[in-house]
DNA sequence: TGTACATCAGTGAACGCGCGTTCACTGATGTAC
DNA sequence: TGTACATCAGTGAACGCGCGTTCACTGATGTAC
């Protein structure tokens, strides 16, 4: 009997990980995600809310800060490729949705964008919603006070940019005429903007819908002024 | 002799503060915004950096919340007023600089809009440059753990939005046709984002002139992008 | 003007406590032969 | 199939240390009379 021992499970990084790191890396997950910073967590601490004996700590981690990356690299692998996942579909309906009758503006179908910013937003606050320490603790983080854990991070919002850069390329979500250059700066503002929404977003219950609108709105804002700036000439974007 | 003994000096707000006390709060300020976190000092650590006995620590605080909340309040003063008077004076060199001929887009000046974009991101990247710490510890804290403080920055950040908002409809830097409730909106955006780049300007000095540039033609697509979609009608704001 | 007293920033010693870390041990699981 | 051994997650006791906090004291400054 109990044949199914975890080779049908969703795929797992590393074959077998112990009980005790897992009870370790969810306590940290819950003390950091409620006002706790993870430089600040102590090791009795964590031990303590896991359940486990102080010393067991060591059979898995290095030291409190080893933790803190282990906690970033988890996040990271359920933030990157399902983000990247889901804003494709999200371009892609949008892209099959019905033709509508909106206005277009210098060779912007604004029905269109709107489509996409609706689809990708709503997508990415429903992911949020299903992944609230993730970006609580992430958002956090970025901002923090350690370099590492700080450019650990980065690098997960910097490459949600460039996929949806990528996207918007492939996509043809935005006129040809506009630079790459343009389209990744643009990209790169959103994605910031989304997740520090998110951090509104999860800190005021009440006001989740506005909060939704308004991220729609900005990113539409934002597609458009490019589009209109580039198409005017007016944009002089730096060297680097 | 010496006769100058401090009363022609810039207001000081409470008259005759303790030198233990500012020690503390410039050790504070030290120690957080090169890798700490506010609520991560310890009053020993913080009375060492000042050369002080620990114990002088309590003829001024309560505890080292206290001493977190009086750091806030220092950021805050050196923040909100200054970067109010120095974005008006960007608004009216810029209302008064001379006539160019540039394109214009339903309405709008873009030679106009520019300059002011221009000399409001200057004005605030050099007074980054002159209030290193503050910016530091302000954007940290402002996504930090501790609620208290967030709250307090989160005020000193939606301030300097309002007056950003209520300068734009005085100087009319937008189309009187754009709603209110936009302008306050897009200004948000424009806040938040420069205070997020006043970090990575910070952190990169090597690409502190990008950065400028960078920041300019942000605040130009949402200014246009807003612009632009209201004039078309296209803008659906939140009631909330 | 001088004296007595209150206030207050700063000192130094001492406390108990929780922390990170180490050591020696246990018991289960996997593996070699 | 059975036996011997290695590996490894987890335990429990003990350590030294720095922490926050308290107490009693000092010395300068301001104030009342």
């Amino acid at each position: 009997m109990d044949a199914d021992t975890g080779s049908d499970q969703p795929v797992q990084e590393k074959s077998a990980e112990a009980p005790g790191k897992r009870l370790l890396l969810e306590a940290a997950l819950r003390l950091t995600s409620t006002s706790r910073s993870l430089s600040g967590l102590g090791l009795r601490e964590l031990a303590r809310e896991a359940g486990l004996n102080p010393n067991t700590f060591y059979r898995h981690f290095k030291d409190v800060d080893d933790l803190g990356l282990a906690v970033i690299r988890e996040i990271s692998s359920k933030l990157r490729q399902p983000l990247r996942d889901l804003r494709r579909e999200a371009a892609l309906r949008a892209v099959q949705g019905p033709q509508t009758a909106m206005p277009t503006l210098l060779g912007i179908d604004l029905g269109r964008g709107r489509r996409v910013c609706h689809e990708t937003v709503h997508l990415f606050f429903d992911f949020v919603d299903a992944n609230p320490e993730a970006f609580i603790i992430g958002v956090r983080e970025l901002h923090g006070a350690s370099p590492v854990l700080r450019d650990a991070l980065r690098e997960v919002m910097d490459g949600f940019a460039v996929d949806m850069a990528a996207d918007i390329l492939e996509f043809k979500l935005l006129p040809a005429s506009i630079e790459a250059a343009v389209v990744q700066q643009v990209s790169s503002l959103i994605s910031r903007n989304l997740f520090q929404l998110s951090l509104d977003y999860l800190g005021e219950p009440a006001r989740q819908a506005s909060i939704r609108t308004l991220a729609e709105e900005q990113v539409l804002m934002l597609f458009t002024g490019a589009s209109v700036l580039q198409s005017l000439g007016q944009l002089q974007l730096p060297v680097n």
